[in-house]
DNA sequence: ACCTGAACACCGTTCAAGT
DNA sequence: ACCTGAACACCGTTCAAGT
């Protein structure tokens, strides 16, 4: 009897991502969602089955939109480090959708184009067989793994007994330098370059800059 | 007046902890585990505060349990890589209540007594200042983004399309071994070695092998 | 100090009934 | 085909009341 409005399944799905965007799974309710739609709880039923289907769909749609990745450089090594920063950077986009994805075991499926475009430059890089299968792997969970613990340190509340205070007193003096940087906040912009470079150094064979 | 029985902080906190344990933290729920104490659900309340006070106190036991970690080798590189695994040991142990350490974002706070390991290490092998804090936290950020994505594929459903039949097609004829491996479970063992050599070899300095 | 049941405000889901 | 409200079985939490 309320201004209840006619709804779609793509409307459903539209207002569930807005949703789960800014607020995260837990901020969906099935409730929340009719109301914001101006329908009953039960039409979203009709629609999309049930909470489970919705989120499954949501999912599907994500893995979807990682799309393509296009790698850049002049040597296979630069590519593939461009692979796995714009990796990083498509991930760390869409935190909570990406969380949904790794809950639902699906992080492979989603990074498989990715995958392809690093074993393109495997294979530029001279690679082949199970060491151009295994320095790809290596690398994919790298770029996932370093995303997922960055989000926990940016969600994080300030640390207990803070690192700081930790440091400050034992090594503090014989290495004031290393204390004042674990001591910090990471620069993980500069983390993540190093290790990918590390790996790729280690696994694609090392770039000779051209100088 | 049904069996009801006095409680203490201890006994709830042990219960919780089996739940989490074996159930996961969504398996923890106020009222199941007031029955399996055979207790009113308020009493608890008394006890713990709240459902997520317990989650905390939980999460700090496991932070506390985490505790030291040993080095072993002849190398500061072997030691470091040594450190590396038994962490990954360590934090494979208890998965439900990594995740909710986790969750909270006190992850830091839990490696601290490995990152300790590790400063001795990267010291013992020369490294000194933002460097040797680098060589660490580069590794830290490795061995627990590791264990996120390794768990994530066990938890994992069959993937959707089966990654082996992309495969198959495609690069198949060009490199089969590469498709195969590609294809089929990844040896994460094998994974994380590779990786956290290659990680060690860029930052420790390579170690010569006796022979 | 410790425990109780009743009550409140939430959930997801099912279902018979309406148009 | 699409939507409804009522009802069920769950939640976490508060609170006045008991001993």
């Amino acid at each position: 009897m309320t201004d209840r409005q006619p709804i779609d399944r793509e409307s459903v799905l539209l207002a569930a991502e807005a949703l789960v965007r800014d607020r995260g799974p837990a901020g969906l309710s099935m409730r929340k969602l009719a109301a914001e739609l101006g329908a009953a709880v039960t039409a979203i039923y009709w629609h999309v089955g049930n909470r489970e289907a919705l989120l499954d769909e949501l999912v599907q749609r994500t893995v979807a939109e990682m799309g393509q990745i296009e790698a850049r450089g002049a040597t296979p090594a630069a590519r593939a480090e461009s692979v796995a920063l714009a990796l990083r950077r498509k991930l760390r986009e869409r935190p909570h959708l990406i969380a949904l994805v790794h809950e639902r075991g699906l992080t492979e499926l989603m990074m498989l184009p990715a995958q392809r475009a690093l074993v393109h430059e495997a294979h530029a890089a001279g690679l082949r067989g199970t060491a151009a299968a295994e320095a790809v792997r290596v690398l994919q969970f790298h770029v996932v793994g370093f995303v997922l613990v960055e989000r926990n340190r940016e969600r994080a509340p300030r640390q207990q007994p803070g690192e700081p205070e930790l440091w400050d007193a034992e090594t503090a003096e014989q290495d004031p330098a290393l204390a004042a940087t674990l001591g910090g906040v990471p620069d993980s912009e500069r983390l993540f370059e190093l290790s990918t470079r590390a790996l790729i150094a280690s696994l694609w064979g090392i770039p000779r800059p051209k100088e």
